[in-house]
DNA sequence: GTAGGGTTAG
């Protein structure tokens, strides 16, 4: 019998078969018909011998090809990458150059790909120059690639100096842009950017309006987040479960839990790999990809189970759970994590106990540095501090910064000054890069009377140049942000502000209000101390949102830091006076402010 | 026909 085949048969067969033993018997037709090093047949192999994950085989066909093209080589060096094999990625790239087999602009790409999965700038910043140099720093592959590797090196500045530069941009680009700046801190100019493309005319897809959703959540700019989901419906923008999700997390924290949960309910997919992969996998693997969607993914059950956790609603956190369970979705560590930190937010010590030991026991999670110091604050904040340093004791790790962190927060709130110092050691020998940490330590010590460990702490953070982070709050009204630092007096409405602050200051006091001076530096007249608490941003804040929204709004208020103890106190008073629902977003969670009580029954 | 942009928790 004749055999007859040619090498694009076997090409096709290759592209379409699904496990290794068929791409063997292809490799050896190949080999038999003398195929197989001819044009980029080896490439091919490779790359059907990857996507399977065996990349020892691929390595194989690599080494015993008589000569490789660059494909080859391409295919090889996403291979590793793909793998986070990144040291056998850049030599095979480095080895290309000494064999004569000159890179073209996918093997730029790819290995900027690799050198941003490891955060390896220098490896990638010369790679970059070597592209410029064999004229493909025009090439929007590989200029998306550069700026990805900038933007999650944390170098905005570099991406933007790229950016700038470039001849063309397409989407990608942008979108590079702009979900770098959203998770790099600079959500405005996120936004300012999208505009920018907008203005272009790029059409966006889920992937720029995500970027753009992290922005509005980090911004508190609950408006701009409402007309983009708006503008996603209209404009028919397909929003898998990564989008979806965002949009959760959007509305949760952006104070409306009621959308959040809307948006929740509504969710085709819960549990279902993304669309963009279930499509891919289709083109891959067709039919057989529905193996692999059986429920493994629960991001978007975590993000709703977060949701009702800091906005201190843990009940209702724990039966959202327990409904993930009769659905089949497995709870992975970041459920736990999100779980045990709504118990944390809500007081339910005994609750975040049992699911604690269930976690480990019945479901064989290990628990991480973060359920650890979930349980930490959980039992720190509910004053508990004796079995906290127990559970420590127990770790079989050695307990992190945000352990000692949890630990001695709780000290500092129940006044358990003995175990606190030892926190407080700790934290200090971990050399904390984050000035909040040092203020903490530093009311701790002044909450202790300790005057010369609070001057040691601040000389500590004069040497390391640490600045204290500015307190700032956020009011949106008609749409528009409003910011408010302490003692603020740039804003057109001072005065009325401080008229306002001054009268409920008389009110609060007439009903018993006592202001908690003592974290404010000691030695300060107590009536100084007073008027730099009363200066708060969250204050400002909201004496702007009285007079600047109809009796009954509702407040809501974005804060960049932890709200401060006499803030909390003050704005309890405040709800009553004025009959408000006060909605306060700290760094960590919500406070709900109403009829002089707040929802997170002061465990905060 | 190949490469570049995305996910919750703390």
């Amino acid at each position: 019998m004749r055999l007859v085949v040619g090498s694009k048969s076997l090409k096709t067969l290759l592209i379409t078969s699904k496990d290794e033993p068929t791409i063997a018997k292809i490799h050896a037709l190949m080999i038999l018909t003398g195929i197989f090093g001819h044009g980029n047949s080896n490439a091919k192999l490779i790359q059907s011998y990857a996507r399977l994950g065996h990349i020892e085989s691929a390595r194989q066909v690599f080494d015993k090809s008589p000569q490789c093209g660059v494909d080859a080589w391409n295919a090889m060096i996403i291979a590793y990458s793909r793998r986070g094999a990144m040291f056998e990625a850049l030599s095979l790239y480095h080895r290309m150059a000494s064999e004569g087999v000159r890179p073209d602009s996918s093997t730029y790409t790819v290995v900027l790909k690799a050198c941003t999965r490891s955060l390896d700038l220098r490896s990638g910043e010369e790679t970059w120059r070597q592209a410029v140099d064999q004229g493909y720093g025009d090439d929007v592959f590989v200029g998306a690639a550069v700026l990805n590797l900038y933007a999650k090196c944390g170098k905005m500045d570099e991406a933007m100096r790229v950016f700038d530069k470039m001849g063309r941009r397409d989407l990608v680009c942008w979108t590079t842009m702009i979900t770098g700046l959203a998770q790099n801190g600079q959500a405005r100019e996120a936004v300012d950017i999208y505009r920018q493309m907008h203005k272009k005319r790029v059409e966006g897809d889920g992937v720029v309006m995500l970027g753009l959703i992290q922005a509005c959540t980090t911004l508190g700019h609950s408006k701009m987040g409402l007309s983009i989901h708006g503008y996603m419906i209209r404009k028919d923008i397909i929003m898998d479960v990564i989008v979806q999700t965002s949009l959760v997390d959007m509305y949760a924290k952006n104070g409306h839990l009621e959308l959040a949960s809307c948006v929740f309910r509504r969710m085709l997919y819960k549990n279902v790999i993304s669309w963009s992969a279930l499509i891919s996998g289709f083109a891959q693997n067709g039919f057989a990809v529905f193996d692999q969607i059986s429920f493994r993914d629960s991001i978007s059950w975590n993000a709703i189970i977060a949701s009702y956790g800091i906005h201190g609603s843990g009940e209702e956190a724990l039966s959202l759970f327990l409904q993930m369970r009769e659905t089949n979705v497995k709870p992975d560590h970041a459920t736990f994590a999100s779980l045990l930190s709504a118990f944390s937010h809500s007081g339910l010590v005994e609750k975040g106990r049992y699911w604690f030991s269930i976690m480990v026991n019945e479901y064989k999670i290990q628990p991480s540095e973060k359920h650890y110091a979930c349980m930490v604050d959980l039992l720190s904040r509910a004053g508990r501090v004796e079995e906290a340093q127990e559970l420590i004791e127990s770790m079989i790790t050695e307990p992190g910064i945000a352990i000692w962190v949890a630990l001695l927060s709780g000290c500092l709130n129940h006044g358990k000054f003995l175990i606190g110092e030892m926190a407080a050691k700790k934290v200090l020998e971990l050399n904390p890069d984050d000035p909040g940490i040092y203020s903490l330590v530093s009311n701790f010590f002044a909450t202790a009377r300790r005057w010369d460990e609070v001057a040691e702490v601040r000389k500590i953070m004069k040497k390391t140049g640490m600045k204290k982070v500015p307190g700032y709050s956020v009011m949106e009204v008609n749409g528009k942000l409003h910011a408010f630092l302490m003692e603020d007096k740039s804003h057109h409405q001072y005065e009325e502000i401080m008229q306002v602050l001054g009268k409920l200051d008389y009110e609060m006091k007439a009903m018993g209000y006592v202001p908690k001076t003592e974290f404010v530096l000691h030695n300060l007249e107590e009536e100084v101390k007073e008027r730099m608490l009363c200066n708060h941003s969250e204050r400002l804040a909201i004496a702007f949102g009285l007079l600047n929204t109809g009796p009954g709004t509702r407040l809501l208020i974005t804060k960049n830091l932890r709200v401060c103890g006499d803030c909390h106190e003050a704005t309890k008073f405040i709800s009553k006076i004025v009959n408000r629902e006060i909605v306060v977003r700290d760094v960590k969670r919500f406070h709900h402010f109403k009829d002089g009580v707040c929802s997170c029954g002061d465990y905060w």
